[in-house]
DNA sequence: TCATTTAGCTGACTTTAGTCAGGTATCTTC
DNA sequence: GAAGATACCTGACTAAAGTCAGCTAAATGA
């Protein structure tokens, strides 16, 4: 079984090598070597202090060093000294520079759009890649309090309603004007945690309170592609601590018995089951846990 | 939607290249260049001819030529002018070339093992890089014939019995001694058609006959991984032409209609329902082809 | 048969990547 | 404020990768 699994990464390995290598060469045909393009691409990134761009590239200081001084010579790149130390030194895209590294972006995006298009129902590839991609850089995912209003809020709530109408086959919609869920998962009430790989929303869960301090967790939702990790844990840790944040002594929340693996979780983190505080009609278990 | 699968896509390329970059360096703790690792590493899996090499790596042939002399003085390759054309060489490791290149599959096990050790739970992770995998190398899907009783048809084979099993919730054993299939799908009566990406089998179909000019398709599996890719299609055309090879001039097969899309693709390709031929009491849908 | 093509080799070269030992300016710490 | 650490630079180097013209030997094809 092992070994089989072995073989299985390494044809893994070999498949997309093919591709990984067909993105470097396309990144060749604007006639500067590879090493400058990812310099010039790591800056557009906004990578802008020197060190900063060592640490990403693994590169030597030395062989870094020029580069920036070759992609200056090409007048793509401004550096300036660091105001706050003024041994490092920051380095800036041009108007040109700009200009290049969107050709850059454009080339990647072609790319991608050209695997896309090779696969005419892609639906399942994309996501088999967000498995692995999520998987294989699982230590990347950052959990981080968010404005309940913020653009990435409304990916994972728009992912998360969309899940549950699909799932209760019932019309779910958050987005309904008013929403009196903002300013009580907004601070000094209460907070809006996600967890994201780079852009890209993974998991999200909100921390419900009214000024006191008794809070309900609200809006729990791993992505599909991100299940099995036990990012659950994670971010009902960081969940716990914005609530400490706030004052918060008692959490809640209502979930339901066939949530087996979520209900659990919720036991082996040290919630109490509690009577029903509520009378929505799909949770049947309710928890509480005093921080 | 478009926009959103290419960004998709760059997160997976981005994920996968620090793998892929990974495994490449592991290949430098040996001492040898990159380059060399890889020309030794194209032999040991049987690339012998210089011109394939050179295809294969996609090397200048000053370049590979040299590289050849370097594993040359190494004692790890050995050549020889090709006897069907005396102008082409042949390589071939020595013992020790054998050797050597042994050490690199470990290394590249390691790194894969490696990789599987950082996943407790990867079931998932695995079968997802199986759809990327099979998905991204399409093209390079071999479909043949093989000996019933062969290794790769009993993998076939052994999968499909276990989905078979789990599907239909009973004991669904093909290994019982005597199999009365075995005569009845090889050459002169019958053959079995594997799809296969490298040595990963990808999908089966048996074509069942009795001597005459009347045969049965049986066994048709495709891997879960494989599916969406219009596989079905290819592997019926395949075992189509292995029945036309045999003498075979009318095909039979029993299906369900809760397989709407095998159904469906039957159809597509010219099959017409006829009369219940067996008192099986899975399938409710029977269908002729006459090629 | 003889011109042409093909396969592979060698020599001479350039480019790219990477290493390392200095050096200067600046910051940190005691 | 001196000692040491840090950030970045330059010069001098090596190794690896890649390019190209020209060569020989063999095969191909009119």
């Amino acid at each position: 079984m092992t070994v089989d699994s072995i073989k299985r990464i390494r044809n893994f390995g070999r498949a997309v090598a093919v591709e990984v290598g067909a993105l470097d060469d396309s990144f060749l045909d604007r006639g500067r070597p590879l090493g400058a393009a990812r310099v010039l691409n790591a800056i557009g990134l906004g990578y802008e202090q020197v060190s900063d761009l060592r640490a990403f590239l693994k590169l030597d200081t030395g062989l870094l060093s020029r580069l920036l001084r070759g992609l200056e010579a090409e007048g793509l790149i401004e550096t300036t000294t660091n105001p706050n130390d003024r041994r490092g030194r920051i380095t800036r895209l041009t108007a040109q520079g700009r200009v290049e590294f969107d050709i850059y972006e454009k080339l990647s995006d072609e790319r991608a759009a050209a695997t896309l298009a090779r696969h005419k129902h892609a639906h399942r590839l994309l996501e088999a890649m967000d498995i692995v991609t999520i998987a294989l850089s699982r230590d990347r995912i950052v959990f981080e309090e968010v404005d309940y209003a913020s653009d990435i809020a409304a990916q994972c709530l728009g992912a998360f309603a969309a899940e549950l109408s699909n799932r209760l086959n019932v019309e779910f919609d958050l987005k309904k004007s008013g929403d009196p869920e903002l300013s009580q998962m907004t601070h000094p009430h209460g907070a809006f945690v996600v967890a994201r790989l780079g852009d890209m929303p993974v998991g999200c869960v909100g921390v419900k309170g009214s000024g006191g301090t008794l809070a309900e967790i609200k809006r729990m939702w791993i992505a599909p592609a991100a299940r099995g990790l036990g990012l659950a844990r994670q971010l009902m840790t960081a969940a716990e601590d914005a609530a400490r944040a706030l004052g918060i002594d008692t959490l809640r929340l209502d979930t339901n018995s066939t949530l087996f693996e979520a209900v659990s979780l919720y036991r082996a983190m040290g919630w109490q089951e509690i009577d029903r505080f509520n009378d929505d009609p799909y949770p049947d278990l309710f928890f509480e846990k005093r921080l």
